[in-house]
DNA sequence: CTCAAATGTTTACGGTATAAACATAACCGA
DNA sequence: TCGGTTATGTTTATACCGTAAACATTTGAG
């Protein structure tokens, strides 16, 4: 599948590119596809050549936006030195990212992705990471998947809360909400750092 | 403000009442005005007597999901008789509304509320009501507004997680994750029942 | 009874997604 | 090199949408 030089050169590439600089300025429901292809120098209708519809070209966004949001935890993570701290830092890094790119944000989870809690971590996506880590940081006797939805949803709540304007945005509260000592109640697993109290307080 | 019996009756009420049974069927962006209007027998932009524009109908509806929300969150918690019991099943009953009510729920959020958590717990709506069980049962030591925010988070998230389809649907562990204890490591304050192990595992 | 205000309708405009027909440019086999 | 098939982009058209402006009607107040 060659998608190189024709007209455009690369048309498709180029109207995601658009679409993603777009979402930095509007909210995704106010990007519309004409815009899209106005910025890139294309009639409306030259959209329908590499995406079916609209919804096909925002969930190419979507994806490349998920990409980066694996990529922006991932960082976080390894900025840390992995363990408690860096797995709490990618809960941090998920909702720093929501505020940074709220329109792309909301279009990723708008869109369905493929993994689910319940699929293997056999994917090699933000969801193995999250599982991975829940499976080393699980209090005893805890259930790893349940353990990593609250985690999850513990970040996606505070990022949605923030996003909409519910809840004031504070960095420093980023840090202590998403603090996954405050979920185990200050236990850790053994040999991941030394364990004291949450800092959630 | 008189708004019985002019040419229609009243439509204002009317406009709330046939968006909100739109809100049933539609995503709340599929929801357009003219429609709402149509089902109203009106003409479309008879709804600009009533509302200065589509946002503002949206906002109309976003109020009376609010309190419908806030309405089964306090049966809930009367329903167990208050207490952790009681505060646990306001967040469930928050991520079953949501379930049950997709776009509305979507709707309430995507509208700025006037209250946050930074406010008093003056107000008497759901905010307070967070914030008063959050006061009575955060464990020992911890800020009670950091403690309400992180079981907002939870249940917020949780649902949209949900919602949009990241996570299965599964009424059981709805109560599982979203448990007050799971978030205190199993302490509650005293005389709100014994201390017991968090129940998600 | 009259009149002004409240309410609803008609008409109009620019924007949207997208389908259909058409035009062109690139590649591919002969 | 040539000729046609296919990929790509454009033009045109349709049916919606939000909403502004002008007009019509109904209502209640004086």
């Amino acid at each position: 599948m060659n998608v190189r030089a024709y007209h455009h050169g690369d048309l498709r590439a180029a109207l995601v590119s658009e679409g993603m600089a777009l979402l930095v300025e509007r909210a995704a429901d106010a990007v519309s596809l004409r815009e899209v292809a106005r910025r890139a120098g294309v009639s409306a209708t030259a959209v329908y050549r590499h995406f079916p519809d609209k919804e096909a070209l925002m969930t190419a966004l979507a994806n490349e936006g998920l990409a980066r949001l694996a990529a922006a935890q991932h960082a976080a993570f390894e900025a840390k030195g992995g363990g408690v701290d860096g797995f709490s830092a990618t809960g941090a890094a998920y909702v720093r990212f929501a505020l940074a790119n709220p329109a792309l944000f909301r279009m990723i989870f708008a869109h369905h992705s493929p993994g689910d809690l319940t699929a293997g971590d056999t994917s090699d996506d933000a969801m193995s990471f999250l599982l991975q880590n829940a499976r080393a940081l699980a209090p005893p006797g805890t259930d790893p998947r349940a353990f990593a939805l609250q985690c999850w949803s513990l970040a996606h709540g505070l990022a949605l809360l923030m996003l909409d304007g519910h809840v004031p945005v504070d960095d420093a509260a980023i840090d202590r909400i998403v603090d996954v000592r405050a979920m185990t109640g200050g236990h850790v697993q053994p040999g991941e750092g030394f364990d004291r109290p949450g800092t959630c307080a």
